[in-house]
DNA sequence: GATAGTTTCATACAACTGTTTGAATTGCAA
DNA sequence: TTGCAATTCAAACAGTTGTATGAAACTATC
């Protein structure tokens, strides 16, 4: 078995096409043909199609989960054990915002194929993906913890805000691109990330009173 | 030919499989059997599954685009020619976020079909759905003529983001119900609206000064 | 170097896909 | 009624899908 070379080379083969083209446009013999190896082995290795996809999501969430929560307790170490509300969102939508629109190639890779997970959510995937609100759970009170004053409701929307423009600006940025004539800079990791992280402090933060925002133009 | 009954009858039906299932799991014979047709029905009179997809967002795209404009003007001629940029901003989502959380069975459909179509963006759609850009510019104009001193790129990423949530909620509405256990209220469809453009507008408005959002807390 | 276990391979399979065909049926005008 | 076009229908088509099979090739142990 050596090092489970067919395997790897299956792994990474699907996890790139899946990120490419989704998960209905691929097929087992598009895999194994970038993996340069045979049909059957996919059934061998696998036992199936599902299963591979379900190996893959379940490794890439854990990663994933994990990535998030190392910057969590970073954050929250770092000071009294009370993270700022922007480092908390930070640590939610970073990762993943990094690493699809960062220059790493595998980690865009990687976690482009988490976002068509969340977006096609076929059969396999469904069902795994019930853990993720309860990691996401962990967040919510990370969060309640640096705003204390906040209302639980407005936390949870909160949170679903950031993770929502997260989300669109990697799936859907390339429309960004076109609208604004290449005039947001998708390229700016650091700044897509920034501007994220404060659109939902603002959110979070800023009393909501009605008109509120009409007196502030200009 | 009378009414059409059997085009009508297709597209009903695949319209609302499409919406609830997506359009790869959604096949001609499934389409068929739901609006009791024959199998070779759909070819007759659309050409192919394709031609079929095509006419059905073609004519779902103009609808809503119609829709958002009428509100704009709407806004826009109330006064002095120039709308808040709440009321843009409710223009721009109020349409789809009403037609998908709103309690209408057929605007449910149509507005879920629509998401499906920007999800998915099977090769059908993705070439008509280039007119969207032109059709979201004429919101960024008016959001510009509504804050004549944020700057372009701040406009920009303010649609970016309103429709971000829009969308998310509706695609995913169900984790946020999960993760707050049924806090974040998805059947008050106007309170939605209202968080949507209040933090949409907050992005738009609020100058950004590094640590702009410490100093609000509590 | 023979043997047992693992892995690869070409090939076949059954199920399903969108599409086509040509005959039946329908609806309507002359 | 007759004739003609539009529509419906059952059946079959060719292509693709995920999966299964059994023989071949390999690997490591004795």
């Amino acid at each position: 078995m050596a090092t489970d070379q067919t395997r790897t080379a299956i792994l990474n083969a699907a996890e790139q096409l899946y990120a490419e083209r989704g998960f209905s446009d691929v097929t087992l013999r598009d895999i194994v043909a970038a993996a340069s190896v045979n049909l059957a082995a996919v059934n061998y290795h696998f036992g199936s199609k599902d299963e591979l996809i379900a190996e893959l999501f379940v490794t890439r969430s854990i990663a994933t989960n994990r990535e998030r929560l190392k910057e969590l307790k970073a954050a929250e170490d770092a000071g009294t054990g009370r993270a700022s509300i922007e480092a908390v969102l930070r640590a939610l939508v970073g990762p993943t915002l990094r690493g699809c629109l960062g220059p790493d190639r595998q980690r865009a890779t990687a976690a482009r194929f988490m976002i068509r997970a969340s977006i096609e959510a076929v059969p396999p995937i469904r069902k795994i993906r019930n853990r993720e609100i309860s990691h996401l759970r962990r967040f919510a009170a990370a969060m309640q913890r640096s705003l204390p004053d906040v209302a639980e409701v407005d936390i949870y929307w909160g949170l679903h805000f950031a993770l929502a423009m997260a989300h669109q600006t990697i799936r859907d940025g390339e429309r960004l691109d076109k609208l604004s004539g290449g005039l947001c800079d998708l390229d700016d990791v650091d700044g897509v990330i920034a501007r994220v992280v404060t659109v939902a402090t603002l959110a979070l933060t800023t009393r909501r009173t009605g008109a509120s925002a009409a007196a502030q133009r200009a």
